[in-house]
DNA sequence: CTGAAAGCGCTTACAG
DNA sequence: CTGAAAGCGCTTACAG
């Protein structure tokens, strides 16, 4: 900009204002202003402008992992509404990982954005409390934080799991099987409860051993599917029979989970009823169909978004919960009678 | 940081080298600055430190659509690499839109971005030539870049396509239906050609009735497969029969062509044989298995990363054009034969 | 309508 | 080991 003005003969400030198409400015000026930008191809700094500004015009998105199907789906309804208020977007991945979810969120809050979403990895987010205090806007996605006051947008993980539950209770299944992430995790304990007290509503009894929750990879998720199922192989270094009744249904609590469930699935002589939580993108050309408990990551993340920027634009109310309703959506598979 | 040096009653510098961990103060003046800095609740303004120190430590992409899993597999990737390099990632979507595109990207080259990861949306490329002249690194990725000389990572549509179309004319077919984007996204055209070539190989001729490209919505691909497979109702507001013999075989060009189609052929009384290009979540576990040209988003990705933080180190050798090859995966749909 | 000065929050280059 | 001055590229508040 300097050398703008040097070369056009004019004062910074004449230059800032042709830049900002600021009022005041002579055409004749401004048109000789606007011909030296374009000779020396001037292109204004908006990281400096925004320094002055106190201002940043960006959000930071912390989310699990950018490339699960749900992540992206929350990204992309953050992103819409982050651009109709201008504001460039900092995305990025705690590997469901709570320190490197907070070196990413202070990574975020030492570049000042404007506001942060976060789908909490875990841990505590008092951390970001001295931040939240100099003004940053906080909501947190998909799950609560933990030891701060901040809005936060959710779905009705436990009604959602409930009435998966309820539907596979109604459709005959009385030995049903719960499979779930890692149990600290939020939507995961949440899910559990929600399966609990669908089963506790109908007056059934629930054996713990149907109950498996842990990683989500495709290995541990098919031994515990098989374990369910009774369908374990003799000596394959598992916990050997666990002398539970086999199970007649499955409720899977996430994508990552009922993916690996039904690979497994594939490969064994069974045909348990399944009900997942979240759709798949393939879900309804399955036979049977895939019947899910859909979230609406597309509501989720606008709601989230939103709130942010109600909260930047001086929304001070106290901080809010907004939990999201799920949907049932029959297909098939949870349909499925008892062996 | 002017807060706290007054407060500690030292210089600035001084609290810029503890902040920094700075070798040269004394372990004394250190805690006592620190102290300093723990009461206030003070942290870097990273914005301010990158104006200062030219770079911004952050990289810019620019997807198609964040929401698509493509998209989020490539961004997964771009971001790996990036924490590697202690990047932090902008990523925003031009919804296959030149203009936002440029929009888009304009606007992280105004937050001075070190380097920009771009799928090109179409258009001309030109605008980022006086950013890449003041030292801006670009790496095309998914597609080149059109009117500005700079490395592209893309798969071997081609080559693909060819293997794709080759896999159903071995298997027995004789008219296969290629089923596309829009023409003039360059991996549309691609694809297509590789889907000439094949038959042209083959000695097969090619009815150029049995070539559908357009918008990629489950509307319009439904219509087009229900024309090339005779299948469209009478009365339906379509061109009528179009007199064109109906194909035995499709080939759809890219993921959601793919899904749009297998939701269409849901409906419908005939069984073409199938092939995709690109891989879905679930192909595995159709019936039959959907046989695939799988490209490898994650390699894509992490290759343009790199490519483009080799840029930010200096690498000045000409710009490089990488193909990425991509691998026919057999599971069913491919090897139904002709009906 | 135009511009010189001060400052956003930091670092660099230098002097003590 | 410590710090005062200048500057990154812009805008704000003010004066002419």
């Amino acid at each position: 900009m300097k050398d703008v003005a040097a070369a056009a003969g004019v004062g910074l400030k004449t230059v800032s204002r042709v830049v900002n198409d600021e009022s005041g400015v002579s055409p004749a000026m401004a048109a000789r202003v606007q011909a030296v930008i374009d000779e020396l191809g001037f292109r204004r700094n908006d990281s400096a402008r925004l320094l002055r500004t106190g201002t940043t015009a960006s959000v930071g998105l912390v989310l699990e992992d950018i490339g699960d199907p749900f992540s992206s789906a929350l990204s992309r309804a953050v992103e819409a509404v982050a651009r109709e208020h201008g504001c460039l977007l900092f995305t990025g991945s705690s590997a469901e990982d709570a320190d490197r979810e907070r070196e990413l969120a202070l990574a975020l809050c030492a570049r000042r954005v404007d506001g942060l979403v976060v789908v909490p990895a875990g841990g505590d987010h008092g951390y970001l409390l001295p931040e939240a205090a100099s003004g940053l806007a906080v909501v947190f996605l998909d799950r609560p934080g933990i030891g701060i006051e901040a809005d936060a947008v959710l779905s009705d993980n436990t009604g959602g799991a409930r009435a998966g539950t309820a539907h596979l209770i109604a459709h005959g299944h009385r030995r049903i099987g719960f499979v779930g992430d890692l149990p600290h995790i939020h939507t995961s304990a949440e899910r559990l409860r929600g399966y609990r007290e669908a089963m506790r509503a109908a007056g059934l009894p629930v054996d713990e051993r149907w109950i498996a929750t842990g990683p989500t990879d495709p290995a541990t998720v098919g031994r515990a599917v098989r374990r369910l199922l009774a369908c374990e192989p003799e000596g394959s270094g598992g916990p050997g029979p666990s002398g539970a009744e086999p199970v007649t249904a499955l409720f899977t609590a996430n994508n990552r989970v009922t993916l690996a469930a039904l690979q497994a699935l594939a490969g064994l002589p069974v045909r348990p009823a399944v009900v997942g939580f979240d759709d798949l993108e393939l879900a309804a050309l399955l036979s049977p169909g895939l019947t899910v408990v859909a979230q609406d990551p597309e509501a989720l993340g606008r709601t989230a978004a939103r709130l942010l920027f109600d909260r930047l634009g001086h929304d001070t109310s106290p901080p809010r919960r907004i939990e999201l309703p799920t949907r049932l959506i029959v297909r098939g598979s949870g349909e499925v009678p008892p062996a």
